[in-house]
DNA sequence: CGGGTGGGCGCG
DNA sequence: AAAGCGCGCCCACCCG
């Protein structure tokens, strides 16, 4: 059962089935979305004939496993799923007409018109961030004939993967919003000794950290003269001065260059990075109030402990990886990840998945012999033997053939894939060669790769149009695997974020691409473990069904997600 | 001075 | 072109 959902600014709402039915008021939706969820659970709900129908164990059995919950249509669960947890709902299932809508405008290979549908005008109005004063019951007939329009559409593109995807993007940002509330655990006084171990005491005004400083002054004795570090125009007018040719001041260009301000240059940046991007300033912006067990953080004096909370932007990537908008979530350095903390009496649960982009090239290639080595843990150890001897050698090879690689020693290894996975090989060739011509390429369940702009087909006639063509063909090479791993990613967090929910294990603090994290009480962490594994099986047949393709999720259960990996 | 761009580098 | 893909963020720098 799908139900339209609009929220008031008072915490009231609407609400109406779908496709068509009775609107309804209610003054407090959190609370009645919550009763509705409660009722279908406990199988006196809308759902319970269809679910008794369903499922032949008998009604005792379907008191304890209800049908599918209502999935819950929004126009927009970053904008309207924030308010409803704040006021103490969970909507178990839902379609995100707006992430939707991305996905579907593409499929038809062209970029939306700004949201307007051709049978919904007023579409648009929908996914503004600031609606206008809310008339529900008019909102629901917009989300109506969104939906409507959209669930042709889905019919019309015939892509069997699309209503798994776009459940599974819908998820995507319920989870988002969930995390971005529940926030990182974090403990600041660790963050703080960290940065002072690295960078000496906080800087009262615009002055560098005392060992930063020390660094840049190093830089410049080196030189012999005053500079700013930071300045590349400055830092290479140095080297020339110095009488060395180089053209960038890249850490792997200066790796080669013998002079003596080269390593301190080096250090001095990647401190400043850390000073600059994750320092104090950093967790003064993003690191926020104590969490929701403050009651037990409370009663020990000495914690200095908060919650991380970046913002996510689901399908962010035209890839459909996930983005941030602020915080840096996305890029934490090591050297500030101890401060990433279970709270007392609880435990991290870091969770990754080794070669996963390999994995799904194997399973959407159809490549036997590639998917039958996935069956082992390290894949690149398996393939060592068949390509190139070392595990080394075997990772490039791979990286290389979804990348597009052809310098150093790449294109012979490449040579070897074509040669021992001639099926996988040719998966990402043929993508990149229809890239090459501007034509469009999908990922295994559907999403498609944005259509070249106006500018690259101009660029392809002229004398730049070799060049942009290998670009074009390296990005859809690679979109299919990153894609591809970025919804079979959004699969297992969705599945992972039911199975912690029904049971009550703990709850999903992070998610990066290929890697999640669950904070946890530590006597729930075995279960938590299990539960990991059990949704990355459970999304891998979700994806390839009977293909035996094996995609394992590493749990690691830890105090500091420093020890993860 | 405020916005846009590019260098450089962090993450996967 | 560091060996290739995807991002975000900081800084300096340039332009209006």
């Amino acid at each position: 059962m799908e139900i339209a959902l609009v929220h008031g600014r008072g915490g009231e709402g609407w609400t109406m089935p779908l496709p068509g039915g009775a609107v309804a008021y209610h003054a407090d939706l959190a609370a009645a979305v919550t009763a509705l969820e409660a009722e279908v659970r406990n199988g006196h709900g809308p759902e319970s004939a269809d679910t008794a129908a369903a499922e032949p164990s008998g009604s005792a059995g379907a008191a304890h496993e209800p049908g599918p919950l209502p999935r819950w249509v929004l126009a927009d669960a970053a904008r309207d799923y924030p308010p409803l947890l704040e006021a103490g709902a969970r909507l178990d299932r839902c379609r995100d007409l707006r992430l939707a809508e991305r996905i579907l405008s593409r499929v038809e290979g062209h970029e939306p018109p700004a949201v307007v549908t051709e049978s919904d005008p007023d579409a648009g109005t929908l996914f503004e961030r600031e609606p206008e004063p809310v008339d529900g019951p008019a909102l629901l007939i917009r989300l109506q004939a969104t939906w409507l329009d959209q669930r042709r559409r889905t019919a019309a593109a015939d892509l069997a993967g699309m209503g798994t995807l776009l459940a599974a993007e819908s998820a995507g940002g319920l989870v988002a919003a969930e995390m971005s509330r529940t926030g990182v655990p974090f403990d600041r006084g660790v963050h703080d000794r960290l940065l002072r171990d690295l960078l000496g005491p906080r800087p009262t005004k615009g002055m560098r950290p005392r060992k930063l400083q020390a660094l840049a002054d190093k830089v410049i004795d080196a030189f012999g003269h005053q500079l700013n570090p930071d300045s590349t125009k400055q830092v290479l007018a140095a080297f020339h001065a110095a009488g060395l040719d180089v053209k960038t001041t890249h850490s792997w260009e200066l790796h080669s260059v013998d002079h003596p301000a080269v390593e301190a240059l080096k250090v001095y940046r990647e401190h400043a990075r850390v000073w600059g991007a994750f320092g104090w300033n950093w967790a003064d912006a993003w690191v926020s109030g104590t969490g929701p067990r403050s009651d037990e953080t409370a009663a020990d004096p000495t914690a200095d402990r908060g919650r991380f909370r970046p913002v996510y932007i689901v399908g962010g990537a035209d890839t459909g990886r996930w983005g941030t908008d602020g915080g840096g979530a996305l890029q934490l350095p090591h050297a500030v990840r101890e401060a990433i903390r279970a709270e007392p009496g609880w435990k991290l649960v870091a969770a990754d998945a080794a070669q996963l982009e390999p994995r799904l090239l194997a399973a959407i290639s159809g490549d036997q012999a590639m998917i039958a080595a996935t069956a082992a843990d390290d894949l690149y150890t398996e393939l060592a033997p068949r390509l190139g001897g070392e595990r080394s050698k075997a990772k490039i090879a791979l990286i290389s053939a979804m990348y597009g690689g052809t310098a150093g020693d790449a294109a012979q290894l490449v040579q070897l894939m074509k040669d021992r996975f001639p099926a996988a090989f040719d998966r990402v060739e043929s993508a990149a060669r229809i890239g090459e011509k501007g034509g469009l390429v999908r990922t295994w369940l559907g999403r498609t790769v944005p259509a070249p702009s106006e500018r690259w087909w101009q660029t392809l006639n002229s004398e730049d149009g070799t060049r942009s063509a290998t670009g074009r063909g390296r990005f859809t090479r690679n979109f299919i695997v990153q894609g591809t791993a970025a919804e079979w990613a959004l699969v297992l967090l969705a599945l992972l974020r039911r199975a912690l929910h029904e049971r009550g294990l703990g709850e999903l603090v992070f998610f990066l691409h290929d890697e999640v994290v669950v904070h946890c009480p530590a006597e729930h962490a075995q279960a938590v473990c299990t539960a990991i594994e059990q949704a990355a099986e459970a999304a891998t047949r979700t994806l390839f069904g009977d293909v035996p393709v094996r995609i394992p999720l590493r749990p690691k259960v830890v105090d500091s997600y420093a020890e993860a990996k």
